[in-house]
DNA sequence: AAATATTTTGCAACAACGTTGCATTGTATT
DNA sequence: AATACAATGCAACGTTGTTGCAAAATATTT
């Protein structure tokens, strides 16, 4: 399956520009997920860190990636699949991160499960993130 | 069950001081969860920002505290059960986050679901958190 | 294609959060 | 009570993320 940048944007209403266009790009071609930090080392100077924050939140706002939830307590982005759109997000797939290599993982293929909650308490959101080793690191 | 803040802290070879009563008392009188912002506004000025820093992480690392991963990526800890040890967490319950009132909740009789992972993975530790209205804000 | 309107970017400044080194104070041990 | 040891407060610093605004880039209109 081909995933077309260009498209992608327009279709989001978003202005072709370079910082946009690298930044999904890098996205496109990476397995896990991207910390902030991950996309400012591999553009190097080419963006600023303020522009890199706000193509990330635009991103996440229009439904194109969606936030990680991690133990540590940092904060990473992946692609989300085609049925999120803006302001609804529908990735309600399991995350994995390695202990070893730190890659994060979307196992899009293993949905949250089911949890009887308290009485009273109603749920909206449910995240599942695994730390272990990965298929590589075992 | 009644909790001894010396004895807990005896038990786990620290040092009886004025902040690690006070702010584990807090952990004991406390429903839910506590961040670091809670215990700064609690304490007043009787407490250096570094000294809740270091109590905390030293409560994590002893055992007496465990963090919670939480869908904001803020940090947030609450008590633990007595099975934890220095370096052994047992804390395998989910953990509830209400969009309202933002108080998290150990919900210790939900322990988190078994999920099988792809070929090659293995998990080391499974977080559940859910975001929703409490019983309290239902 | 050029002119205009709209968006995005880079910079600077700031705020929140967290860490480290070290002298001072408090706790435990003899 | 004296000594040894550990925790605290302070200052300084680093990282992460946000905001306002002028300059630059993109989109739209003529
Ligand atoms: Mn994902
Ligand atoms: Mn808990
Ligand atoms: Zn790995
Ligand atoms: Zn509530």
């Amino acid at each position: 399956m081909l995933y077309s940048i260009i498209e992608t944007l327009k279709k989001n209403q978003l202005s072709i520009t370079d910082s946009r266009k690298k930044i999904l790009e890098m996205f496109v071609k990476t397995k896990g997920a991207l910390a902030h930090a991950d996309i400012e080392h591999q553009s190097g100077t080419e963006f600023d860190r303020v522009t890199i924050y706000r193509t990330l939140q635009t991103f996440v706002e229009k439904g194109i990636i969606h936030t990680i939830p991690t133990a540590d307590n940092s904060v990473r982005y992946a692609l989300c699949k085609e049925e999120c759109s803006e302001g609804h997000h529908h990735d309600d797939h399991v995350h994995f991160m390695c202990d070893d290599c730190g890659t994060t993982y979307c196992l899009d293929k293993i949905s949250v499960p089911h949890l009887n909650l308290p009485n009273g308490f109603t749920a909206s959101q449910t995240d599942v993130v695994v730390s272990g080793k990965c298929g590589k690191c075992n």
